[in-house]
DNA sequence: CTGTTAGCGCCTTCAG
DNA sequence: CTGAAGGCGCTAACAG
């Protein structure tokens, strides 16, 4: 009943577990038929190493923390999934992938590096700051996802928000919008900064004027761009266009409009960020920009691997394009007179 | 550099480090003042148990494994974060929640009881047979999510998807209603035969024949509804009402029909399953089957850990409810000339 | 090429 | 109440 282990195949092939040990790593010491012989005991006894006393006597735990700064809100599930996915994929399959919310611990003392081999901080905001310290203080490897940060030696690797916010806004500026509002992100969340920051630049550009009521608040949930549409649609002046800081929100939004009886994009344009799966679904179908969520979180994953069998840190910041796909939810702006008359009745 | 240990807690507290093991668990053998002042040394050092001397010893890995079928496709985002963050929420933190695929081992021989205390299966298919058998028969301690098995002396947690489906369909009959078609789940998945068995009832009882041209496949993909619908769509005599075996396929019959130039519900009628993130904030908002993934996770996972603490195996099937969530997409039909001719034009 | 010995960090008898 | 000794399963010198 209890588990075989390289003692029991050392009775069995009449030698000493040592050399049990160095046929089953395949070390080079050793014997071609002895190897064969104990290999085939080992198979026979379904024997299986114990990790635990593998992990001891290495000093791996063959643990990688994929971490989020709180798994209990202000995640999206395409979002988690596809980190998730990412992560999965590009590990090698003795590790484990094992995750976890920094507010999981109340202080960071149980992390070490004999509980994970490296970690891998899918990074909303600055207030993980004191995480990424505690991790980098006990030299555990770590690449940091979705947020870069400059201070320090890290491997950052991250969509470019900005420039993707850009494209969006620069989009709808060529479409021949002018009065074009923006649903922010959640605030503290840096790649909110960041796609607030390409959308100003863009208006910048066309030379038109940051007007404060159209920059409105959000927290990347469906909800609050319902909310936040129903803000903009409620001023004397609507917009006739608007970005919304993530597709999550732009659902929310095409709500909006349509309980408001607003034909999109005839009488309002919309546009989106992420690209998720659900995106080209809507009716109409959603222009947005594409972000590589999967492919920035196995292209960490992957990295970490590689620093963990090198030893060596890699600090870097790696910026991964994120492009604008165009659908049906943006075009040209009706003229303000047509969409008075008509949402008004 | 390298990690504090017992032992030198213990030179530094001037006893055993056999005092100190039994200080640090808080064992009634020691003397109020020696644990008092041995914790404080462990303080000061930052000490952490190395976590992987401790199972050696103890014979636990502190590893729970989420396992999924698979986690490449076939797998919803919204149904992989509930289940994930259900899973979190019920697991103590000083355990890990591994996250793996089934078919991420060519076979089962790496599993062991000591690299999982416990497993959590989110179970799609009878395929994943032949790995609970392996689980079973090395007496790791497991929970069947999803689906239940009757053969054996599992844990099964699971909705109830019959009485949800045949709730569904029976509310669309009642709303007078008389074609009424069903997109399947994917071939092979228990709650896909499930849901057409609670739909077929519905109609039986209330004595509407079940057209097979009324009976398409789909995969639960969003894409598979989409591409549904245009086949019930292209029927000479197409139905006024469709049960869509879960929410993305819903939302991608719901394009279709918009497509289509056919209003919802209007024109057609739509409900779904699983009541996702995104269902409420459609147009028209969908009318679908709440299903408590996250509470069927966690309750699992609180069950697993209760299981692993006593040591004994719980068999039972737990059928959590699903109930009906009436929105906008469905309603009384129209008289089908009405129909023809506008979609006809 | 193989065996002997030692030790990873921790917990658990068994003595005192 | 505390300490000494032993061992969990495995790998790593060091000898032969």
């Amino acid at each position: 009943m209890t588990a075989t282990t390289i003692k029991d195949i050392a009775k069995l092939a009449r030698v000493s577990h040592t050399t049990v040990s160095r046929a089953l790593n395949d070390s080079p010491l050793i014997n071609r038929e002895t190897k064969h012989r104990i290999r085939e005991i080992a198979d026979r006894l379904n024997y299986s190493p114990n990790l635990s006393a593998k992990s001891l006597v290495l000093d791996r735990s063959y643990n990688i923390g994929l971490f989020f700064s709180t798994l209990t809100s202000g995640t999206s599930s395409t979002f988690f999934f596809e980190t998730v996915r990412g992560a999965h994929r590009a590990i090698p399959p003795d590790y484990n992938l094992v995750i976890k919310g920094i507010d999981d611990y109340p202080d960071f003392g149980k992390i070490t590096n004999k509980s994970f081999d490296g970690i891998i901080l899918m990074s909303q905001s600055a207030d993980d700051q004191r995480f990424i310290d505690a991790v980098t203080t006990k030299h555990i490897p770590l690449v940091l996802l979705n947020r870069s940060v400059d201070d320090g030696m890290l491997l950052n690797i991250l969509a470019d928000d900005e420039q993707g916010a850009y494209s969006a806004a620069q989009y709808l500026a060529r479409l021949g919008h002018r009065k074009i509002a923006i649903i922010e992100g959640r605030p503290g969340f840096q790649s909110a900064a960041r796609r607030k920051n390409g959308f100003a630049k863009a208006m910048q550009e066309h030379e038109i004027p940051l007007n404060p009521d159209f920059c409105v608040a959000g927290n990347y949930d469906v909800q609050s761009g319902y909310d936040a549409m129903r803000r903009l649609l409620g001023l004397a002046e609507r917009p006739t266009a608007v970005f919304c800081s993530n597709d999550d929100m732009a659902f929310g939004a095409m709500k909006a409009c349509m309980e408001a009886g607003l034909k999109v994009p005839e009488h309002i344009s919309l546009v989106g960020f992420d690209d998720n799966h659900f995106s080209a679904y809507l009716t109409p179908a959603l222009t947005t920009v594409r972000r590589p969520i999967e492919l920035i979180s196995s292209e960490g994953a992957s990295r970490l691997i590689q620093a963990i069998g090198r030893k060596e840190t890699i600090a870097e910041t790696i910026l991964l394009g994120a492009e604008l796909v165009i659908r049906q939810s943006a075009a040209a702006p009706y003229k303000s007179v047509d969409i008075m008359e008509e949402a008004h009745e």
